[in-house]
DNA sequence: GTTTATTATGCAATTAATTGCATATGGTCT
DNA sequence: AGACCATATGCAATTAATTGCATAATAAAC
């Protein structure tokens, strides 16, 4: 399980709250990690407890108090740990890949109607990520050199996604031909 | 949960024992639904109880007995019954990226590494999938027709391992030259 | 002759993820 | 005034997936 060391890179670089932690997972590892606020808040309760990170109270006056969580030493030498150990290939599990598999039992129209609703999604993400690579590149080297390695995740995240529209052209294609 | 459904597309087609289905998710859809084998084995016995496919023994000598599943009516129901619905936009969780992420904790070394033995998972799946490409290619246009919509879930295996042969270049590119 | 691979199945325990519910405040929108 | 969104947390139940173990035969390789 790596949900807890997604969850020690962010807090490596800034100690932070739950719902701090969920905020930057949707901005910054979002488009390759995908967390519900459920299972962040259940793992760093696990992760307190096992000691890989502390927690600090901080009460403020009308809004709810937030925990601070922090990397303690033995968070840190896990988390190098982990780094240094070599990941399996991702898992994949796609079901629209299964739905078009089996999509002899299925009108062409409903499958590109569902083609057409992920397109959409795949290309609002594409979007988004474009716009952070052009003010990556509007940053002065310093920025960009800081940067590098989350710039290297945004181009896959680009790529995957032009391949995934690349794709979709030929699936419409077909379906809209064969019809 | 889709395994489920990913079962019921290939049992629609030809029943089949839980070690077939084992061996036919390896071939067919093994390069976007990964599933292993005590998974398929719980989940036929949960189907089975549920009515959605039914059991036949096949007593066989020497080696141990098979248990044939097919397709029941409700299972078909059901089946189409998903096949018409939405699916959710595919989860990833790519912990290879998130090391990269995290990469400045470590030395490029050791990343660079890590994404060439990646690479060589994506380069041998690759090329297997360009040689079904190869073979579909060769068929009768009776053969094409019938392959057609597998064909194009192939063509979603092979776009994407070009694009992420392609952002390995990057990354290989930049790791070495930053040194 | 011994190891290894393939065929063929499964249980049990644990870990992880999802779904649904619950609370409480402050601000913006209509 | 009422609806909805953002902030900020969490429990409980269920469902799903992983890990480890277990059995047992045949056939081929070395």
């Amino acid at each position: 399980m790596s949900l807890k060391h997604a969850i020690m890179v962010l807090l490596e670089t800034e100690a932070g709250s739950g719902y701090d932690l969920l905020k930057r997972f949707k901005q910054r590892l979002g488009f390759f990690w995908q967390a519900s606020h459920q299972q962040i808040y259940q793992q760093l309760k696990v992760m307190h407890q096992g000691g890989l990170i502390d927690c600090t109270l901080e009460v403020q006056q009308g809004k709810p108090d937030r925990k601070i969580y922090a990397m303690t030493s033995d968070g840190h030498t896990e988390l190098l740990a982990w780094l240094n150990k070599a990941c399996k290939p991702q898992k994949i599990n796609d079901s629209l890949l299964v739905k078009l598999y089996g999509g002899h039992l299925l009108d062409n129209a409903v499958l590109l109607a569902e083609i057409k609703q992920h397109r959409e999604q795949h290309d609002k993400a594409l979007l988004i990520m474009l716009e952070i690579e052009q003010q990556y590149k509007t940053l002065d080297s310093r920025g960009r050199k800081d940067l590098a390695l989350p710039f290297l995740t945004l181009r896959r995240g680009i790529l995957g996604e032009q391949a995934w529209l690349a794709w979709a052209d030929e699936v419409e294609t077909f379906l809209s031909c064969s019809e």
